[in-house]
DNA sequence: CGCTGAGATATCGCATGGCTATATATAGTG
DNA sequence: CACTATATATAGCCATGCGATATCTCAGCG
């Protein structure tokens, strides 16, 4: 019932689901992985091998920028979304609801595809 | 307005958009294509070096099966989805509809993202 | 009749990016 | 002390979407 979304389904949203996540407010690397773990009941575990490369992807097209906290034992990177960050994020969304909307459309145009309701 | 979904957006939903196409009734590759197109008003164009590759994978997979048709000049290679396919289009459409309702939770959870009628 | 554009399929090679495995280091717990 | 959780990082593999390119047929036009 509640197994992870496969990980082809989510190519393509993850950065969006990330900069979702900072938009509410800074987070470390980790932090991010536990929220949306959370968020989403387990079906997106977002694996370091997967996060770490990710965060620096946007920080390098400056959509996310970060600082070490070393003051603590556990080293941590804070992350923070930055203006052109919204606004990708914000343009990701209007995207995003557009192609929900129409793959909706195109399965329920094909037979016996209707939603468990009907 | 009407630019093409990114590809990375797309990208593990093409097998389903195609699978659903088929499901409606047998149709060659040609015609899979514009199909798709028009039912997304071109924002899913699907290019020929997409679109065959996909379908010998799916034939592969044993989704979908072929004949050819070389009654009339065009050359044309009829798919038909099998049950098998079926069955995997039916399992696909559950878990996009789980995951995209995961992703608008996202979304609205993130402060300034509300749909434009909010 | 040759040219052009649409119809129709196919494949190569590149680019993107998610994942496993691995590495490193600290903190807390039995 | 061993083990788990916290915390970040990278190398290398793998899947797959796409542009470019190649064939071949047919319809329309001058």
């Amino acid at each position: 019932m509640t197994d992870r979304f496969s990980a082809e389904l989510m190519r393509g949203s993850l950065d969006m689901m990330v900069l979702s996540v900072l938009k509410k407010g800074p987070q470390y690397g980790y932090s991010i992985q536990q929220q949306l773990r959370e968020a989403t009941r387990g079906r997106v575990p977002l694996p370091a091998g997967t996060l770490y490369p990710l965060l620096h992807r946007l920080e390098a097209e400056h959509f996310i920028k970060s600082r070490w906290d070393d003051s603590t034992g556990r080293r941590r990177k804070w992350y923070e979304i930055t203006k052109p960050g919204s606004a990708c994020l914000e343009r990701q969304a209007v995207q995003w609801r557009a192609y929900a909307d129409c793959i909706r459309d195109l399965l329920e145009a094909a037979p016996g595809l209707r939603p468990a309701t009907a």
